[in-house]
DNA sequence: TCTCAACTGTGCACTGAGTGCCACTGACCT
DNA sequence: AGGTCAGTGGCACTCAGTGCACAGTTGAGA
């Protein structure tokens, strides 16, 4: 108590004393063997306050991902029917890796705690299903009235998903070097790839010796080379 | 009284017994409204008992999936090489419907109550990822060596298992009326489709600085190309 | 038959997460 | 002053889950 004045010298620091102090004994004991208790103690607060701040102890390990899903649902609000619905999808998967790069070394550690804690891998996986929920909500609307929308959009979205994090994790797996926003681009790429907007893809092959040609610029944006690449095999 | 079928040894009516004491409880009064001690007092058995059977009050909700994750891995485990990848895995995945559909009545009691008891969805979000990564784990090993191998083995699992769920639901949402098995199979005929066989596009060498030229067969899939591109513009 | 296991079921005490209720404190308003 | 109000702390309580010890049963083997 007598020591907690220091910590609390700002208006807002309760919230965010108390995800440094959980993450000093997280790190220093494991999860598992930290109680509430004892981070309550080390920030210099009462027990009751830490669950003012989060519903439950897990969610102070993901203290910034309502923040991210209501900016992501907003984010696909603002859509407009301009917009190419899976690119949009994608656009939105990359506001969660902008999160995470925004404090590498915090999300590496978190990675790291997530992977050995099967708690927090559980409590991860109904984070990252809202976020497939917001992305899927986002395509059924757009997709209302086309054949299997909603199953197009479903899978979709868990693609979408699949791929970012399958990148997000290889960039946290790797302390953090390296560029995190090609690799989710290349992932991001395959999925939007796979999944088209045409309807009827390969079933027909009727002209299976025709070739196509196509010439890009080395530093074009790689999804309009796609559309190019798309396009020139008469799939748009 | 119905359930004859022995695929394994006669198990001890401890189990079942809990079970059925349980969703009595939960049907009758809520989930969380109802305590372990309600179940263990309405069985008649002791308290302790229950953890034995069960690891947490979630597991009795699905007590038949362990076993079907069992089945899973062991029909992935004695794939051939000439067993195609997708087929493969949307097979495997028909073994979670065949066990859906084993019990229809209760398949559906179990749908309600994980839809409205968030920590039980909570609890089938993480029963689902252990599919998909059995589904994942055997993609890997099948794409191994191939550009983007762990890539795609996840997407097309996160793909396959979104596709199955999206069927599995809206059969169970109907009370189980309908045929679960075509829709299934109409599920995952969209996601094969999308994730079909392959047919390599030829990239030729660049020849300048700053262009890349990309022949491919008109019938080549549209992500193989794209892929062909991105490594042609060398962004690995 | 006796005995030594191994397994199953049970009771008990304990830890720890999460909740409800109330009392306190300081700021800000009138 | 008095008074509302939000943030905070303390306390007691419920309930899930665990460790441990003990009783009953079965099924060998001497």
């Amino acid at each position: 108590m007598s020591s907690s004045s220091a910590a609390q010298s700002a208006k807002p620091p309760m919230r965010d004393a108390l995800v440094a102090a959980a993450f000093r004994l997280f790190l220093e004991r494991g999860y598992e063997q930290t109680t509430v208790d004892d981070i309550v103690a080390l920030a210099g607060v009462g027990r009751r306050s830490f669950f003012r701040y989060f519903p439950s102890k897990e969610d102070v390990v993901f203290p910034d991902h309502e923040r991210c899903l209501a900016d992501m649902t907003a984010f696909l609000s603002v859509s407009e029917p301009g917009h190419e619905p899976v690119q949009r999808v994608c656009d939105a998967a990359r506001l969660v890796l902008r999160m995470y790069a925004e404090n590498p070394t915090f999300s590496v550690q978190r990675y790291r705690l997530t992977k050995q804690v099967p708690g927090l891998r559980a409590y991860e996986l109904s984070v990252v299903w809202r976020y497939e929920r917001a992305l899927a909500d986002y395509l059924r609307a757009r997709f209302a009235g086309r054949r299997d929308g909603i199953l197009r959009a479903d899978v979709i979205a868990a693609a979408v998903v699949a791929a970012h994090n399958n990148a997000l994790r290889s960039w946290l797996r790797s302390d953090g070097e390296g560029d995190a926003g090609t690799a989710v681009d290349h992932a991001l790429g395959y999925v939007q790839s796979a999944f088209g907007q045409d309807e009827s893809p390969r079933v027909a092959a009727p002209q299976a010796e025709d070739v196509v040609v196509v010439v890009a610029r080395r530093d074009a944006p790689l999804w309009r080379v796609v559309q190019e690449v798309e396009s020139a095999l008469g799939r748009a």
